[in-house]
RNA sequence: GGGUAGAUGGCAGAGUGGUCAAUUGCACCAGACUGUAAAUCUGGCCUCUUCGGAGUUCGGGGGUUCGAAUCCCUCUCUACCCA
């Protein structure tokens, strides 16, 4: 790697661009310039838990972050959350959150891994499951890392007070008190230099800077980065609520999603997912927003898929939208033959076999509606009871799902 | 451990013996309009339906009643107050 460091005042305007909050800025400064003369790389700790299956634009804004770190050459540290996955979080919920099994996380750091290489180069990152120190640990250890807190300290943090003073009491799980000391200590353990974040994790990266005291190792700058809202344009893109976009998702996904954000959503996402300048930005969104909104989503798509595919989806887009023409690639449903009769089936159950629709109720519905046409005519069925003709291959459409239907013989 | 309040559809939250498949808001799904944006309007949002209805729902179980989401008993869970 590369062992020439920039001055430490142009790493600086690099690293702080974009972050919302940074403990403190003197003493970043100071690290870059004694990493610099000694030659020695900031050891910059990224952590993320196990919990779900995706990693999402949320997670790429401080894992862009940390890349930006490894291209000035510094080294990255991932926290693997196994043993923090089994507490879960506190940090931005208003409710507790429940643990795993350990066979699910396991499952999960192994997939998390895959999807963070998309955004960091983890052959060179340094990877760290914090089970490893933690699932060590005996119940003496763990007296000694809550003697070094207070409830007081705990109360403090707005999300455990929220809690704690709303009018019905949401409950505070005690084991969740335990979270921000486990993050805290998982510094202390890989010696870090700088530590990132979203900015509801400013509580707990700012333990990690006591308790690295504590231990008598200069304490880690704490550097966060906005919260990304998600695809609904309210709230914070998560798992959970379904309005994210995992960065190992197809291209096609990828563009549809971000096509369909709310306008305001726009400056953010550029600001946070892409390399733009603010001029460039400004530019964009001076002009028609449908076109800087294909322009984010060509440049979203060719971070994890690359240009030639991006190019492809505009002009994809292009002819499924523009020209309402049907999509390159149609996913394929299969129908069994058996519920045909002469190459016709009532429309109502090809809707609910191509699972377009969860009952007869809603398929009933949205024919009534003319939501359901199929063939390359977009033939609609004269009413809901209607029998439609459809070969193998033909192209189903309800709303925005086109399904392609394969006739699948091998049945009773 | 003692006391009080409460548990209703994805969420919030009405309803306190028949007129309740259950007001309303949000979310969600479609249609019109569009830029698969927003706003707006329309229809839908437990299951089945020959569109007349039918069936299964209001934390679990049992009971009272011609009839229960609503009353009684019991179990489970939650919050609050006191210890």
């Amino acid at each position: 790697m590369s062992h020439a460091f920039l001055p430490a005042d142009e790493q600086l305007a690099i690293l702080l661009r974009g972050a919302a909050h940074v403990e403190k800025v003197d003493e970043f400064r100071q690290k870059l310039e004694r990493s610099r003369t000694s030659g020695k790389p900031l050891r910059v700790k990224y952590g993320i838990d196990p919990t779900g299956f995706d990693v999402h634009l949320g997670h790429t804004v401080p894992l862009r972050k940390l890349r930006q770190f490894q291209e000035l050459g510094h080294k990255a540290v991932l926290i693997i959350g196994t043993a923090t996955a089994q507490v879960g979080d506190p940090s931005g919920r208003d409710s507790s959150r429940m643990g795993l099994t350990t066979e699910q996380i396991a499952k999960n750091a192994e997939n998390y891994l895959i999807q963070i290489a998309k955004v960091v180069d983890v052959t060179v990152a340094e990877v760290r499951p914090n089970g490893d120190w933690f699932g060590k640990w005996g119940f003496s250890d763990m007296l000694k890392l809550l003697a070094k807190t207070t409830v007081q300290q705990i109360l403090a943090r707005e999300d455990f007070s929220n809690r704690f003073h709303s009018v019905p009491s949401v409950p505070i799980v005690l084991h969740e008190c335990l979270y921000p000391l486990m993050q805290g200590w998982d510094s202390v353990e890989i010696q870090a230099d700088v530590e990132l974040g979203g900015t509801e994790q400013l509580f707990n990266l700012m333990v990690g800077r006591d308790l690295q005291r504590d231990a008598g190792q200069p304490p880690q700058i704490c550097l966060t980065l906005p919260i990304l809202r998600g695809t609904d344009g309210v709230k914070k893109m998560g798992k959970s609520i379904g309005n994210y976009i995992g960065v190992g998702e197809a291209a096609k996904e990828q563009f549809g999603k971000t096509m369909s954000i709310p306008d305001p959503l726009l400056r953010e996402w550029f600001e946070l997912l892409t390399d733009r300048p603010t001029a460039d930005i400004d530019a964009l969104l001076a002009g028609h927003l449908g076109d800087a909104k294909k322009a984010l989503a060509a440049e979203i798509v060719t971070f994890y898929h690359g240009a030639s595919v991006a190019e492809a989806m505009r002009a994809e887009w292009a002819k499924q939208f523009a020209q309402k023409g049907d999509p390159d690639q149609i996913d394929e449903v299969k129908i069994a033959s058996s519920e045909f009769a002469d190459g016709t089936i009532p429309a109502m159950k090809l809707i609910v076999a191509a699972g377009l629709c969860k009952s007869n109720g809603e398929a009933r519905q949205k024919l009534k509606e003319g939501a359901f046409n199929y063939g390359p005519d977009r033939t609609q069925p004269a009413d809901e009871k209607a029998v439609v003709p459809i070969e193998n291959g033909t192209v189903i459409r309800l709303g925005r799902k086109i399904l392609r239907v394969r006739i699948d013989g091998n049945n009773k």
